[in-house]
RNA sequence: GUCCCAGUAGCUCAGCUGGAUAGAGCAACGGCCUUCUAAGCCGUAGGUCGCAGGUUCGAAUCCUGCCUGGGAUGCCA
């Protein structure tokens, strides 16, 4: 447990103690004490409305209540130094200062494992995210998934959860042939043949692409070969180079999977049959108009859903359900499926066949990545300027940085829209937030690289009472607020509360470093604010890591 | 029709398991560089929290209804 954790269990303890002495209510009658950080400096470090909820148990007015209790209060044991009460009956705590100092203290002992939390309780979490389809390029949407997806994931393990990361290739389905189609119709177009593109074949340049290294490396060999056979080939090196690509625009996004899971495997091992056979034993299925459908209006779906088409073929639904079965059986407590806003009305039945599967609802859990939109100059931006196509992930990683790109995405609420304006992400100025953030590190860094060659480095034995300014003690406070916020963001699944954070960290160090010089002629009081300076860099570092931006030492 | 998301300052958004005078950035206006990075800081101004009811000591936050914008609703994947 962190300082401020501590410091609040403390608080709630006493509270509960002074309620008991002052007979206003039974130990078991006092309600959850809620202990909150008041948005106003006057109202103290913490404050509580507890004499508000003791109000009907104890039958007086809150101010009253809240009179008593403070009076009846262990102030020393509490680690209160003074107290108010105010408007109806808060009370506000205004704490003994040592905590702030322990709070740096604490940083500098655990460097990059400041913040780490143990919320999760090391519960096993997948995280299922991007998994578009390996036939084209990664969009938008895409982008925004696997920005969101990676920053949950290592908020999800700074939270102490046990997270694996993992994308679903859908290459089982029939757009998979539609992509073996397109490619051979490329390839043999490429060897001079006049052979049809499929009617709803893949137009990307990145077929033609991947036609001209086939060329390139084996020629005509599958020229003459009978259609089956060049197919076969055909499909697996299309979707090796489709996936390799995927990859590879992944890594250079900062976004590392634990595992690619394969729908065809589904096919290859049988789970599908197995999980249709599970379904029926539990009496989930029943066979009406030729089709197989699946009982989901029993857990809330608006109507059963086919699992089994009357041609024989299984619906989308039907390998994803074996595939949710396999992820469970892999040993994980909870799911988190991380999908684009087109596949929002799938959630009910997705959550009905983990039901009818024998798991709680609340195992799988879903997030849905809403439309962007991109912006220039106040204009709503369709297509890229380099390729004429729609813009892909590649093209804003060129065009406005990883960094930006990714803090933008991380930025906002995963599940609203979101007006992307590439003239602010592009601009090197004080409108940029990610520029902002990253040049408080880089002005920490400037600190601590002079302080260094003057002989003045962050030590442990500072004396770290000399730092009592306003400026400074809001900037200790902001730093101790880091683990409470990782935590937030992991129960909430938002990472946004990151981002929110690490500007309003960036914030308070810009505004100490314009009132107090850190390098002064008193080298006790600059060895003090030395080590006050790495203790906001290392936690600003740290939160950063989170959501997959540098954090540069120069700017 | 049903469901989901949004509606908060001129613009983009926080805040939403109820709490004190509703916050930030940008834009506007006024200050601060002989001082560790001015990509910064300090200040001023800006609001019927979509509308109407309800619950509560207390509602931007919870409930109901409505309005506006976006999206989802296949024996597609």
């Amino acid at each position: 447990m962190n300082q401020v954790e501590q410091l609040k269990e403390t608080l709630k303890t006493e509270l509960i103690q002074a309620v008991v002495r002052a007979e206003l209510a039974d130990e078991a009658a006092v309600p959850d004490v809620v202990i909150e950080t008041p948005k106003e400096k006057a109202h103290g470090d913490f404050a509580t409305n507890l004499a508000m909820q003791l109000a009907s148990v104890a039958k007086k007015a809150p101010k009253m209540i809240a009179e008593d209790i403070v009076a009846h209060l262990d102030y020393s044991a509490a680690g209160v130094d003074k107290i108010d009460v105010a408007g109806p009956g808060f009370i506000n705590f205004f704490m003994k200062k040592a905590y702030l100092t322990d709070i740096v203290m604490t940083v500098l002992d655990l460097q990059e494992r400041f913040g780490e939390t143990t919320a999760g309780e090391g519960k096993k979490v997948q995280v299922e995210f991007v998994s578009a389809n390996p036939t084209g390029t990664l969009h938008l949407g895409h982008a925004r998934g696997a920005a969101v997806g990676d920053s949950l994931c290592n908020v999800l393990a700074k939270a102490g959860y046990d997270v694996s990361r993992e994308y679903y290739i859908n290459d089982g389905g029939n757009q998979i042939d539609n992509l073996t189609y397109s490619l051979e119709a490329r390839y043999l177009q490429e060897l001079g043949l006049d052979w049809p593109m499929p009617e709803d074949g893949y137009q990307g340049e990145d077929i033609k692409v991947i036609a001209e290294e086939l060329t390139a490396a084996y020629g005509d060999r599958f020229k003459d070969v009978d259609n089956e056979a060049r197919r076969a080939f055909l499909r697996e090196f299309g979707l090796k180079r489709m996936i390799d690509k995927l990859k590879a625009d992944l890594a250079d996004f900062r976004v590392h999977f634990d595992s690619w899971f394969s729908e065809s495997s589904l096919y290859e091992n049988g789970k599908i049959e197995d999980v249709l056979k599970q379904l029926d034993e539990n009496d989930k299925t029943y066979d009406a108009d030729g089709a197989t459908w699946f009982k989901s209006s029993e857990y809330g779906d608006d109507k059963d859903r086919v699992l089994v088409k009357n041609d024989g073929t299984y619906t989308y639904l039907t390998p994803d359900i074996a595939y949710h079965r396999d992820k469970f059986s892999r040993g994980f407590d909870e799911l988190i499926n991380i999908w684009g806003a087109d596949h929002h009305g799938y959630i009910p039945r997705m959550k009905a066949a983990v039901q009818a599967l024998g798991y709680q609802e609340d195992q799988l859990k879903v997030e849905i990545i809403q439309m962007v939109n991109l912006f220039e100059n106040g204009e709503k931006v369709k297509m890229s300027k380099r390729t004429g196509n729609a813009v892909t992930m590649r093209d804003l990683m060129e065009e406005v940085g990883i960094d930006a790109t990714r803090y933008f995405f991380a930025m906002r609420a995963p599940d609203t829209h979101l007006d992307f304006d590439l003239g602010l992400a592009k601009s090197e100025s004080n409108e940029n937030p990610v520029y902002y953030v990253q040049y408080a590190h880089a002005r920490l860094c400037t600190m601590l690289r002079q302080g260094k060659a003057k002989g003045v480095e962050p030590d442990q034995a500072a004396n770290l009472e000399l730092l009592i300014s306003e400026k400074e003690q809001d900037l200790m406070k902001k730093v101790g607020e880091f683990p409470e916020v990782v935590t937030d963001s992991a129960n909430k699944r938002a990472p946004h509360r990151i981002t929110n954070y690490v500007y309003e960290l960036a914030q308070a160090l810009h505004s100490f470093y314009n009132a107090h010089k850190v390098l002064t002629d008193d080298e006790e009081l600059s060895r003090a604010r030395i080590t006050l300076v790495e203790a906001v860099r290392i936690t600003l570092k740290n939160a950063l890591d989170l959501v997959g931006v540098d954090a540069p030492e120069k700017m």
